[in-house]
DNA sequence: TGGAAAATTCAAACCGATTTGGGTGCATTT
DNA sequence: AAATGCACCCAAATCGGTTTGAATTTTCCA
């Protein structure tokens, strides 16, 4: 059923309830309660893309995820994100247009998305360091928002981010206040830019503290489980084995945890773990006790957090852009204790 | 740039090159070239609203995945199943339009795509027991595919499934031949159509060697390591504790295995488990031996084929419904053995 | 009761593509 | 020279809404 049908039904013009269902003043209140029930009892729904061509507002917000060309992995945490910032678009009545496309041909997809006007702005995934997405949002007049920094690029844009680095020195400050001096790293790709952030706050504990930068304890790529454990294994085979672990996802503490386990060693006892927790719905950390000492930070509420600046921008233009760094918690669980005296 | 102002700067009407760009017979060689190579360097691209206004089609594809109410969990295959299906949709530059909803708004959900003419057609994620969803979409004509089964509907419609029944028995029945005879089953929410067809999988096989349905020995609920962990805590705390675990995830097995290692107790020696694996791209289930005994099977290839299924209904119209019913493998890991003789 | 102001409603233009049903120009045939 | 055929190309209608500007009706007050 389309609008003129469907005025004719009600015998009004398609103007008047157009404007009715639109919520306009020019319309009597009556006139729009009758439009409004009618509405309901018939099924109809303005066509979606009609009046977007109409209005000029696409009512679409875009999400470009990249999968990692090697791997074909999809970081999971998109999933908790994308729930949360959905959340905020079925509210406002937006659709979310998902585009999954490998790493490198991100930029392509944006191109496309916005040329062909599908979405009225897009949100920013996993920013790296050789981001040329930025440069190209701002030349397509999209509104944007970024979860996650950009390292090098000009400051005027939206983003939403952990402050990662702080959150890393931090956790590495409390492994070396508990005595421990060989601390690994393992950490996500080091192009990614929360990776090198927090890379950096590791770096400038253990440097603060006059320790050396050793390159046997230091991992980055995919966040798997299996990364994780094999690393980990490969790690604690070394002669001069870490005493503890600074992991940059629970996925891949998971592996690690395995690692542990499958040396003979008991975690918080002979070697520690601290991690990055996404809160990700279905793992939990432990429920009184938490199972990893962890840095938290909810990438749900992040989703929801960039989908609600993003919807703001696009009503409001021209405003100052948003920049939250947003602190996460340091929460203490059982899989920290004192460096143990010595192990051979 | 729209079309007409593109077109004038050819020199050309907008049907010639809409044509041109359409890869209609009625244009010479030469015109197209010179058009696609503007385009190109023009950046034109035609407005997917209008486009899609004027030919019907809306070049996109809905999925409503749902979050479970009560704790707000996504389940984390949706990330690999829509990586599939995206890999799809992009390839035949369908859009893939993404609604996160709460379970049971998600009638709803569908009910506006279809009416607002938003997609070509959708995809049902996780049927259950009490699903309206098949019926509804079912009279709005829309093409349509589910990924699983919906458990008494009418038959005639698309699906792409795991033979989640002889999956479980299959994995039952191995566990049987290695002596267990106490064999937990930590299973999804038993409304769920997967859930149940595994449940009744583990129980013929059970019932088969004349053993008995426990109802302490039986779990459903969301998928999570924390549910994993606690449950299995619980259960090997019991008296006449289980020898062996079916478990419906890899999360929540991750959780188990936990929850045996805190009883002290060696998975794949003194407790066995049996997991289904996803394939998940982030849950490798180790390098050369599986750390989990597996009923395996790959959501991501489930993606691509129901999307590409989708498609092709989309384009042909009144053909046989194509229903799907996968088989997995069982892979054999570490994580099971003997029933050990005994325990107390 | 008449007339101005306010409240409603409507006809028509527009958004940007696709597509129908012709035209135009040129070569070939008669 | 007229007729036919073919290869190109185009004007205009169409999709289903929104919105502008004008028309109509109702309300209010002198």
């Amino acid at each position: 059923m389309n609008l003129r049908e469907f005025s004719e039904l009600l015998g009004l013009s398609p103007t008047t309830v157009s404007r009715a269902l639109g919520g306009y003043p020019e319309v009597k209140e009556e006139t729009r309660r009758k439009v409004a029930e009618a509405a309901r009892t018939h099924g109809y729904r303005p066509n979606r893309r009609a009046a977007s061509l109409a209005t000029g507002r696409a009512m679409a917000i875009g999400h470009v995820i990249p999968t990692s060309l090697n791997h074909e992995m999809v970081n999971p945490v998109f999933a908790d994100f994308l729930a949360g910032a959905g959340e905020i678009y079925s509210d406002a009545n937006y659709d979310l247009i998902l585009s999954v496309v490998n790493d490198g041909n991100e930029v392509r997809a944006y191109r496309q998305m916005a040329r062909a006007g599908s979405v009225d702005g897009i949100i920013v995934h996993g920013p790296r360091d050789d981001d040329a997405r930025v440069a190209l949002l701002r030349e397509t007049a999209l509104p944007f928002v970024v979860h996650g920094r950009v390292p090098v690029a000009p400051t005027d844009y939206n983003f939403v981010d952990v402050d990662n680095r702080r959150a890393f020195q931090r956790a590495t400050d409390l492994l070396l206040d508990l005595g421990h001096r060989r601390i690994a790293l393992l950490n996500g790709h080091e192009t990614m830019d929360f990776a090198r952030r927090r890379r950096d706050g590791y770096l400038s504990a253990m440097v603060a503290r006059g320790l050396p930068d050793c390159a046997e304890l230091r991992f980055d790529g995919e966040m798997s489980e299996q990364n994780g454990y094999r690393t980990a294994c490969g790690m604690l085979a070394q002669q001069d084995a870490p005493t503890a672990f600074l992991v940059s996802s629970m996925i891949m503490a998971i592996g690690v945890r395995r690692a542990i386990h499958d040396a003979g060693l008991v975690m918080g006892q002979d070697v520690s773990v601290v991690t990055h927790d996404d809160m990700l719905s279905y793992l939990g950390n432990g429920d009184d006790v938490p199972i990893f000492t962890a840095t938290r930070s909810s990438v749900r509420a992040a989703g929801r957090r960039c989908a609600e600046i993003l919807l703001d921008r696009i009503s409001r233009p021209s405003q100052d852009p948003v920049q939250e760094v947003w602190e996460s918690d340091l929460i203490l669980g059982a899989s920290t204790g004192p460096a143990p005296r010595s192990r051979t």
